[in-house]
DNA sequence: ACAACGATTAGATGATTAGCTAATCGTCTA
DNA sequence: TAGACGATTAGCTAATCATCTAATCGTTGT
């Protein structure tokens, strides 16, 4: 859970999932839409794949990226729950005795 | 929001924020509850603050720090809801025609 | 088989970061 | 006013990170 929070640290790696929440997208494609090499790229595709954020599937020369949802949902309304703010918020005790 | 981002990936950090919100709570005794030195601990409250995460206040010797809840809201379900599984889960397209 | 192409790996570099110790600042109290 | 104490700032180091170019790998088409 740590790696997510740390994938969601770079504004490129928040962008590339926003891209690949309107459906998978070959590394290419997404590359290109960034002012960065490719290599660049790749190091950032490597760090949400490592996060479980996105998985791959190879289709002829090309690496085709998917988000992977329910990882970032996990962590994200995981942790926002444990401040009261999820869906369902439960037994938040708010202030401290003394 | 971007800060917010950087801030919370640290697992340090993070736990801050969960001490914090049970209650407001001065440097020292936060610090207390990490295996690390206070100056250390001094700049992870600072990249809270700088966040926004965190606001302070004097009271004698001491430095009460409080959570600020609404910019925690704000970027984690401002970010969940772009994703579709935030509060309203509206308009959301899920696959690309091609 | 080989050239072309999509993508990653290797290797280097500059910037940022988390951590430490030592020094300083501000407030309280004897 | 002089300690004592909570907290931060200063200054340093080691590690991590984002970025680049050049080289390599795997697949496709000629």
């Amino acid at each position: 859970m740590n790696d997510v929070f740390k994938a969601l640290a770079d504004p490129t790696r928040r962008r590339v999932l926003q891209i690949l929440k309107a459906g998978p997208r070959p590394a290419g494609e997404l590359s290109a839409a960034f002012p960065v090499s490719k290599p660049t790229m790749s190091a950032h595709f490597s760090v949400l794949k490592q996060a479980g954020l996105v998985t791959t599937e190879k289709s002829g020369k090309s690496i085709i990226y998917h988000l992977n949802v329910s990882v970032l949902e996990e962590a994200l309304l995981g942790f926002s729950e444990a401040f009261g703010f999820g869906r369902n918020a439960v037994d938040a005790p708010q202030e401290r005795p003394q």
